[in-house]
DNA sequence: CTGCATCCCAGCCGATACTG
DNA sequence: CAGTATCGGCTGGGATGCAG
């Protein structure tokens, strides 16, 4: 019923594919899911996910919002006061993208194990 | 029981963080989604992941192969064969990043109608 | 505080040519 | 067929400075 055959990530010229270059995508997977638990300032969110340039934040709610994912609430006030909050669209994505830091964070172990094998086998 | 609270992606210099890197990805997305019913041999896996380049294909699988997601059959034939093929570990991730993939053919025309609306605005 | 503008570097990525 | 090597363009992404 929610099936759309007609789009395909896996052929080139597709549409859906340029959504799935802006999830697929780090930054995109830590903010969206600092996100889930409601809305967070700019600053909150930059500290939030640490090491996060304010440069590349920017950037990356923009892209967000022009997507539709993410919402820009901003207050009339001194200092200035901007809050970001996934919109229902971007809820859908919120658990399969923080699926995706759970994977990375249980399994780092595994990982971590594998490179050293892979890098000492050159 | 499989937790790891001392592991968080949203930390800068944690490890985990070099693992979500490289899952986030849109080629690794696509390289893994592919893979997910069986082996396939370079070739064919540049055919089903249209657009990719060798280059990319090569690196993204070395990658891959490195973190213990892909594991790398080499047949000693004439014209040469190599197959690729999830590993165990690498079956673990097939269907969260299936699943980015199925969210992005699936909400691809509300995406491209905030992006018009988004860019109306500017 | 937010975020734009600028500069600049590193890495991604594509195209091409060449080897086993 | 499955790479490797190389070159070059483009973009991601960091640092700094400034404006609202």
């Amino acid at each position: 019923m929610t099936e759309h055959p007609e789009f395909n990530v896996l052929t080139a010229t597709c549409p859906s594919r340029t959504s799935l270059a802006r999830i697929a995508n780090k930054w995109t997977a830590m903010v969206v899911s600092a996100l889930g638990d409601g809305r967070l300032r700019f600053s909150d969110l930059r500290t939030t996910v640490d090491g996060i340039s304010g440069k590349v934040l920017t950037d990356t709610l923009r892209e967000l919002e022009r997507d539709g994912l993410v919402s820009r609430h901003v207050f009339a006030e001194v200092p200035p006061r901007v809050e970001y909050e996934l919109t229902p669209l971007g809820h859908t994505l919120h658990a399969p993208l923080r699926a995706l830091g759970d994977w990375a964070e249980q399994h780092i172990e595994e990982v971590l194990t594998a490179r050293e094998t892979f890098d000492k086998r050159r």
